[in-house]
DNA sequence: TTGAAAGCGGTACCAA
DNA sequence: TTGGTACCGCTTTCAA
């Protein structure tokens, strides 16, 4: 490391001692005009910057905060989650330690132990498993904040999305067009994410007097082609319903170019409706209607709760659930030809 | 921040001294083996970590390296660069701090100054504007390594991507495949990015006698509507090439999609390269031919570089340039039916 | 209005 | 084999 001026360097500047200095910096109420200005300066000529870890040494705080996920892109969405903490972080004057699992217990582990010897005061958690006892065990006292699919909504810390909840808009929104012949198109459920979305469409459907018809095709990592498998699988047996809820944006997208091969037409023949929306512009001719899930605002809450858990001692906001709100655009709509025959 | 053991927590309990113990969880050669043994334990027991910022404060070193992005995710590469920094970090014992300037030089600056304040050894950033005056002065004597396209190449440490051989290439691939006539579709160049594709493809035509044809539409924030745009506009002209190379995959994907819509084939029509290697499996029928660039790569050449020059006293392995490589699939093929015409 | 002393957690040096 | 002392950069307390 390059050696910085310190608080002795400006000292030994100015004539005055480094606890001089310190004060004229913090503009402490018991240090001229005069000398709070003449240090400012000097302060300024050598590119004086504190050293936030000796403060934080001596003030027994923390200045940073800790985020650890599974990867970022890659099919995830923390990219836009992190986006936000950063934001907000900054804002709060709080640095993020961010690291990168890469789907590995022991990366998880080994991130979670490094941040902590680097004194982050909290630290935000995607698992990439079920079983948390690793990292809590890694963080000890440090408070863990645990966000994503992963985490059992018991945790006393945890900020989670609400899936159940775009399995209630989804039939609302297609049964509303007129729909009654809807299905599911979901993937081996590998987090609580896929289940609570089965769950919620299955209640809203039942609670409507229809069936609930859910098809789980392949894995999460190639939910496109699972789209399509689950597309030429419907075709075969001749059932393809009027309107199709795909677990995903990349499911929607594999099922549509499904559909578009076999000649049927989106949303004329049948109506396609995603999750996470990502894909609205992919089309030239068709926008996909789909659920937005606010990762920026679950990454300002964590960002919150993290920043509140750090400097109170007695912190602790509840938990509150992160609702999917629908995006209508045009690959949804009215019971067509198909449907009415 | 909760109350962690020190090293005087441990030796209250063992009956010794904060320095036997220190020495003891290091393993010094002048402590017994019985005493380390009985340190080791309590230390376990009690989950004692050791404080990184005191440890880095008295030897004068930094554990951690900083970065800052424009965003994550987000039309950028950068995730996939992120995530193997922070493995690469890890492994070297270091932390990442990131940050997401959301393309604003106020919040890069502040990033910058912040993680310089929290001790960073050196920093990695892919800046939102050629100027990088202010990133300079925000890190004052801390290494910067510069990544990304708005890097100039004259910085004493930046770590690029050579597009211009993108440029070579892919006119060595196509011309290779019997097309003469070809085109680069591009977009206002707002960064070296596009330059150097402009560049190496025209090189690479003009050496082999070729005219070389550049269409630029549109901006680097919607290349899937410019890529529509460029192959209506061609159409119309009746300048539609035998091949096309587009400056992005998004912009690939919006071409594809206009083609189609006017009945032509790929690769049957007309050859199809992308570049970034982002939507390889998008169609069913069809997988984008396409460059991809060595993002993880030049992640662990950042790492490497700021790791030594914060370990090193006189470092600075020479710069090197990353070379996207082409990734042959099925969207490119010899002139068709219409090309022979 | 200013500065000397102490202490945050850790390590190096040297004496016991 | 062990521990006392000093110091890294900073802030608080209290005396000058």
């Amino acid at each position: 490391m390059p050696n910085r001026p310190t608080l002795k360097t400006i000292g030994q500047m100015t004539g005055l001692s480094h606890v001089a200095v310190s004060k004229a910096l913090r503009d402490a109420p018991d240090i001229s005009d005069a000398t709070k200005e003449r240090v400012r300066k000097i302060a300024a000529e050598v590119g004086y910057t504190p050293n936030m870890a000796a403060r934080n040494l001596y003030l027994q705080r923390a200045s940073t905060i800790g985020m650890v996920v599974p990867a970022m892109g890659d099919n995830t969405a923390y990219d836009l989650v992190f986006n936000e903490v950063s934001t907000a972080a900054a804002a709060l004057g709080y640095c993020v330690m961010l690291g990168s699992s890469h789907r590995s217990t022991d990366l998880e582990k080994r991130h979670c132990r490094m941040m902590v010897s680097n004194q982050v005061g909290a630290l935000i958690v995607a698992p990439c498993t079920s079983d948390l006892s690793h990292i809590k065990a890694a963080c000890g006292p440090t408070p863990v904040i645990f966000i994503g699919g992963k985490t059992a909504p018991e945790e006393p810390y945890s900020l989670l999305c609400d899936y159940r909840h775009s399995g209630a808009l989804a039939v609302e929104h297609l049964t509303g067009l007129g729909h009654r012949d809807i299905a599911l198109l979901t993937y081996e459920p590998e987090n609580l994410t896929i289940l609570q979305k089965e769950e919620g469409f299955s209640r809203a459907m039942e609670d409507r007097g229809l069936s609930p018809r859910i098809l789980r095709i392949g894995h999460a990592a190639n939910t496109m082609q699972a789209g399509m498998e689950g597309v030429e699988r419907m075709l075969n047996q001749g059932t393809l319903p009027t309107a199709l809820w795909c677990a995903s944006d990349y499911m929607a997208v594999g099922a549509i170019n499904a559909l578009r091969l076999h000649g049927l037409s989106v949303p004329g023949d049948i109506s396609v409706l995603g999750h996470d929306d990502i894909y609205c512009s992919l089309y030239p001719d068709l926008a996909l209607t789909t659920f937005h899930t606010p990762m920026p605002e679950l990454g300002k809450a964590a960002v919150d709760l993290a920043v509140s858990l750090i400097e109170q001692d007695h912190p602790a906001p509840p938990k509150q659930a992160f609702r999917p709100f629908l995006v209508v655009r045009n690959s949804t709509g009215p019971v067509g030809r198909r449907g009415r025959n």
